[in-house]
Parts: structure tokens; sequence; C-alpha cells
DNA sequence: TTGTATGCGTTATCAT
DNA sequence: ATGATAACGCATACAA
């Protein structure tokens, strides 16, 4: 065989001009082709079983039919929601997605973002945490101006901190709302499974949550704050290190599901019992928590809707200004913190 | 702006030929570089932040670098952990990945098969239990011609069904060796969830189970095969349906894991004690089973493992007949199905 | 309405 | 070793 099928086949085959072909094919803009011939183009190449060249258009009108979606790791729930959302909005725009999970290396984000740039991708959906590291955060701006400069446009999902159009989720809002909403069934005595203290999702969750308790008068100790991993082992580390102390702690918030999962696995491993002994929240409402025991408390967010905002987002016309669309979280109170009777 | 930056720039900004900058961007076959050329070709790119165009190169060469990925659902951990698999692969390969999720819908995938083509990926690689649909099945074999035609290859993570590279998981063993480890546990009294009827893995799953239980001498009352979807809710309702009719039952088998945690949450909902009354069991091992209570007895699949696995076939050099590697499951036993006093 | 010719950015062939 | 130049497959400005 001689490789694919090309238009030139085509035309030859059904006896016109390239140029026809192409119009007959795609339908350019002004120009129009009599009926009797564009049928004939049409059927011809259902024939010989034409499929137009992505790469050959994309150089010929300058532009491709790609995105490009950057998780740190898309065995996640939480990202694999949102790559959903992503993969969604991509097909009604008729484009493709080019996935990159990170596994959670900081390095490889600017790299994935160069691949994205020789792709002349159209645009790059980032999703997941930044941490407050300014060398890794310039070499990630420096690698999106390239891209930018490129022709792409960036959305990003988190903070916006780059300087680009991004999803902004009300981190902190939401961690004080879970705060009051935590002190209003009774609980007192909090701990915080904090996640790495650069990270800042994870910071804004904390200062959220400790804002409020604050305000209502009932500051949580600075200590019972631990330091962990984002992920699932960081929440069960942490809960393990947080209860080496036998700390006098009624509630822990985990600043997201993954890590409250594991916080729980862990209570379970010390015999500590949920809700008995401590109650245990975290944040996301990822979709893998309605099959948890016991039934987590958390703060809803929608994630298959984040991605979905996050690619119509990238994908406008481009703004002079960064734009932010928020969202906020909704409390979600189940059985891993019941009222408590003080 | 100008868009971006192109060789030619680069090359007339250094004071070379087109060519020179291409073979000493890209180190060309059997052309080499005198080395201060080269070296201020190189500084020239760097300074002018030059990418090499993806598209252009892919014409260029005819090949492309990036392979695409088909999966039911990239919210289902069981996909996302293969998908994970198969970005690191392509990233080993320095390849791309082109991320489709068909949502379930069978009519998408011959769609995405086709987007690939266009895009002239490399490989596409497929995953999840195929129909035994002959319709659906010859649509998607023909744009899968299609593809191979138009120079990629393809693998196929399941059934040999496609007559294509397969990886090729022990349903059928896995299930039977499941069951002889319940029925040594002292379990008597089975019942499944099956998953829907044409569904090609659920079907080896059943009959693998359903075989070796009647060599056990304790065959399966073909009334307490239930039929129902192949996802976390089809488990659910499955488990209802099947309770529904009070049956003797001391085991359920849900073919997959995202069943039987279904299975489970109607069990609770039920007020059946699982093991208790009833003890259950999946297939698959995915990562998020080791947080759900009671932790569940199941087949174990190498998921990640086996999206490199297909991946690689599907880079491998092509072979004259379709290549299958076989993947074992093992029979991991938890809580979910303690030893059974009789 | 149709066809011809040019350009997109890169690699590869052929001279030099 | 380097440099013109012809592909690659398609879209489009321009000519007819």
């Amino acid at each position: 065989m001689a490789g694919p099928v090309t238009l030139s086949q085509v035309a030859r085959e059904a006896g016109v001009s390239l140029a026809t072909a192409s119009r007959a094919i795609n339908g350019s803009a002004n120009r129009t082709v009599r009926d009797d011939l564009r049928e004939r183009v049409l059927a011809t190449a259902e024939r010989l079983r034409y499929f137009p060249d992505a790469n050959a258009q994309a150089m010929a009108r300058g532009q491709t039919t790609s995105i490009g979606l950057i998780v740190h790791d898309i065995a996640d729930p939480y990202f694999s929601s949102i790559a959903a959302g992503v993969s969604l909005a991509a097909e009604r725009a008729g484009l493709a997605v080019t996935l990159a999970s990170t596994q959670h290396t900081a390095s490889r984000e600017p790299r994935f973002v160069e691949v994205l740039t020789r792709q002349r991708a159209r645009a790059i959906i980032i999703v997941g945490g930044r941490l407050d590291d300014p060398e890794a955060n310039d070499r990630m701006r420096s690698s999106l101006v390239d891209f930018r400069r490129s022709g792409g446009s960036v959305a990003l999902v988190g903070q916006p901190l780059l300087d680009v159009d991004s999803v902004v989720i009300a981190n902190s809002q939401g961690a004080a709302a879970l705060a009051r909403a935590l002190h209003g069934r009774g609980y007192r005595r909090f701990a915080v499974l904090g996640g790495p203290a650069k990270h800042l999702t994870a910071r804004d969750r904390r200062t959220g949550f400790a804002g409020a308790l604050e305000e209502l008068g009932t500051p949580i100790d600075p200590a019972l704050v631990v330091e962990c991993d984002f992920t699932r082992d960081g929440g069960y580390e942490g809960m393990r290190a947080l209860f080496a102390g036998s700390p006098d702690v009624d509630v822990v918030f985990a600043v997201n599901d993954v890590m409250a999962v594991g916080a729980i696995a862990a209570a379970r491993a010390l015999r500590i019992s949920v809700p008995g002994d401590v109650g245990i929240a975290g944040f996301d409402d990822i979709v893998t928590l309605r099959d948890i025991t016991p039934a987590l408390s958390t703060v809803r967010i929608p994630l298959v809707d984040v991605g979905v905002t996050a690619t119509e987002l990238a994908l406008a016309p481009p703004a002079a200004d960064p734009r932010q669309v928020h969202v906020e979280g909704t409390v979600v109170l189940r059985e891993s913190t019941p009222e408590r009777v003080v």
C-alpha cells in the first residue's frame, strides 16, 4: 500500500481539481461547489476512505484542533473527574485532548508545557495546586509565556497565580464555612491535617479554617496543624503523627478528601473510632467518597463542571486581562461528623 | 507579534542555511555539523525561544509523535489506573497521549478512532470490555482497518476480539480461582452480579466462576446470576434486585470491583450485614478499594502494568499475526469473605 | 463555479 | 560540511 489516501488522490479519482475537492469536503467559507460535483467528490472520498490529515490541515490553516490537559495524577479521583469535564467540553468543541500526568513531579510540568507548545495546542488546562516555590513557578511562568507566544491560551484551575485565566476555587471560604458548620454541630477541639506547608491550596484551606475558628472564639492550637503530603498516604501518615501525641481533639479536618480517607484508614489501624472518638472531615467531595465508611463530611466542589468551565475559559476569545471564574463550595455534613453532645 | 518563531528565522539570525539549522537542532542521521556552527545555531534557537512545530515535523517525516487512548470513563478508577500506565509508557517513548473518554457510549468509539486516524496517531490503545454486538464490533473493526491503513497500530486491552494485538486478561481463570478460594473458605451458596449479558469480560468472569463451581459440585442456580450494568450503580441495583427475592445465598461475586462496591452500599441500605449475613467479592483490585469497608476480596490485576504493556505492544515493530500478552490475576481474600463456619 | 499556484514549517535529496 | 530546493498534504488568494 501507498500509505494514507490523500486529497489529491480523491480529486484525481473524482475528476476535479485539488481546490474543488478541498472545498467540497470542507465547505470553504464563501466559496461553493456545484451540487453534482460535490456529491461526486464526497462519494469518491467515502469510497476511497479518505481522512484529512489533521497535521497538514493545521499547517495550512495555522491552527490545530487539540488542547492540552496537565494534571498531577490521572489515577487520583479528584483529577480524573476534572479530566472527565475537560474531555466533555473538548468533544463539544470538536477538539482532541492531549493528556499529561506529572506524577506530582514539578519538573515535569514545564516539560509538558513545552511538548504542547511544539504541538501548537490551542490551549492548556493546568489542574492542581501550585506550590509557593518561586523558582518552580518562575520556570512554569516562563514556559507558559513561550506557549502563549506560540499562539496558545492557558487556563488554570486553582489559585490565580500565574497571571492567566483561572477557575478559582473558594478554598478559604469553603474551609471557613466547614469550620462554622462543625462548630455548629458542637465540635470545639480541632486539629488539621494540613498538607505541605508550601502548597497554596492546602494553605488557603488551612488559613480559612483557622480564621473561622478564631472568629468563633475557639482558636486552633498551631501544634495541632500537622504537615503532610497532599495524598491519601499523606493523610494516613499525618493522622498517625497527630495521634502519636494523644492530642485533645474531637474533630480532624483534612485539607482534601483523599487525605481524609487516608486518615480514616489510619484511625482504623490505631483503633480510634470515627466518629465515636473523633470526627473527620475533608474537602472536594470526590465521587469515590460515597462508598467510604463512615460517610465523610466535606466541602463539595463540582469537579466535572470545573473541568468544563476551565476548558471553555481557555477556549474563549482572549481578553486583555486575566479572567477569573469563581467556584463556591458547599458544605456537606455526613456521618463522619455527627451532632456532638458536649 | 509574528506568531511562533520558525526555523528559518533561527537560521537567518544565526547566519546559516535552513538545512544546517535543521541538522544542528535535530542531529540528522548521518549528516553532521561543525561544532562552532552547531553551537551558534543552538544558542540562537535558545535566545529566540524556538520550538519546532510538531505538525510540520510530522508532515516532513511522515510520522507523528502521538498515540491515542480510548477508555469508557476516565473517572472510573479501573480506567484511570490503566491510563496512568499508558501515560507513563508514552512519556518514556517520547510520545504524547490523546485521551478519549466515551462515557460508555459505543457509538463514540469509532468516532474517536476516526479522530485519531486524522491525527495520524502512531497507535491506539483501546481499553474496556467489548460487547457481543456484531454490528458495533463490525463498525469498530472497520474504523480500525481505516486507522491501520493510515499507518497506525492498535492494541486492545481485554479480549482478543478485533484481530489486533492485545493484552488478554485471564478473566475466566481468575474468576475460577476466586470461586475455588471462596469454596475453600466454606462458602457454598453463591450468587453473581453478572453485568450485562452481552458484555464479554463480564461473561468470561461469570462462566469461569460458574464453571469452577460446577466442578466443585456446588453448581450455581442460574436464577441467582443477575444481569446489571457494569458500573457501581449497576452493582447497587443488581444487589437490590437479587435480595428482593430473599435468596438463600452466603456469598455474592460481583464481576468487577466498582460493582462490588455498589453492592456493599446496597447491602448497607438493606441492612444486610457484610460479611455477617453475606460475603462479597469483586474483580480487578482497583486502588480505591483499600479504603472500602469491609476490605474487599477480589482478583488482583496489575492495572498500571497492563497500561504500560499495552502501550509497548502497540509501539513494538508490527508483526504478521496479532500478538497476545496474557495477564494473570491473583486472588486476594480480605475481610469481606472471612472463613465461613458452616 | 472551477482551476492554478503559492505557502504553511520542516526534513531530506541532491549538488556543491 | 554546507547550501539550495523539492517534497509532505492541505487551504486559499488569485486567475480564469
